[in-house]
DNA sequence: ACGTAATAGATTGCGTACTATTTAATAGTG
DNA sequence: CACTATTAAATAGTACGCAATCTATTACGT
């Protein structure tokens, strides 16, 4: 029979792996806010310019199955990252319903700004490259067993 | 010189542990929240009462240092969980500032269908309790090492 | 006591996330 | 070929997060 400790250590924030997870992801995305704001980015929208900048031209549902998001997130952010200048949204003339997304000359430009960005993360978490590397791979690995 | 090789490589999107994580913990959002639904919560209004559970009657403020969170997130979320019927939210005779919030019996009586939670979060990790205690602690130490 | 500073919450505005629904276009079926 | 189903993206509505600002209250210095 399960005593009322066992319940409140199986509550307890601290213990809770999701918590730890959630409070990370916001800290990171603090860290990052002023340096992308020097870029002109948010965060999410950083995130998707890695995306452009590894394959361009990808359609919305596409960029949506690397970076986890649907189009209810991804069409206003990409309507924003369009009004900034950095990419623009093409309807495909073999099928209308996909939008294409391709980086402007502009968002092109930006790769070469951003190329800096990781190593100051990575100084900022004060730990060896290794240990970093491992430790995004336990968490990919979590990701998609959670997903599974 | 950094070859643009490089600078490829460190953009990578997969190799990002900031990405892991804001992915991560959005993956273990949406695997909360039919379990929370049920319970009538949202995921951060869970982690509120998590707090509340271990020590009731905190002041708005230290519930957000526990959370990371602060009063802009907090205020309209613990308002909710006042029309919910979960908490209460009274000012201190003391110090009329201070506003305290304190369960309502129906937010101590959640706690126990609440305790069956964490087990089942465990479960989909599909992992051995030690691991995930260690995935938690280091992930603990990379947050406070990102906010200091 | 008085004026200033500090503090605690609340508010405003923007940008996500996500569910559910809608629209438009294409694919598939008899 | 008409009809239905499927698909891709957009839209609507709710709830965060967070920066910046505001309001009310308390603390402090002389």
């Amino acid at each position: 029979m399960p005593s009322a400790i066992d319940s409140d250590v199986a509550l307890q924030l601290d213990n809770q792996l999701c918590f730890a997870l959630y409070s990370a992801s916001l800290a990171m995305t603090k860290l990052y806010k002023p340096t992308l704001a020097a870029l002109g980015l948010t965060y999410p929208q950083y995130l998707a310019m890695l995306v452009l900048w590894e394959r361009d031209g990808l359609m919305v549902s596409q960029l949506g199955e690397r970076l986890f998001l649907d189009s209810g997130t991804l069409t206003p952010l990409l309507k924003r990252l369009e009004n900034t200048g950095l990419i623009a949204r093409i309807r495909a003339l073999d099928d209308e319903r996909r939008v294409h997304i391709t980086l402007t000359p502009a968002g092109r430009k930006l790769k070469s700004r951003a190329a800096r960005i990781p190593a100051c993360i990575v100084k900022a978490a004060q730990r060896p490259m290794p240990e970093i590397v491992s430790l995004t791979r336990q968490i990919q690995a979590l990701r998609q067993r959670l997903i599974a």
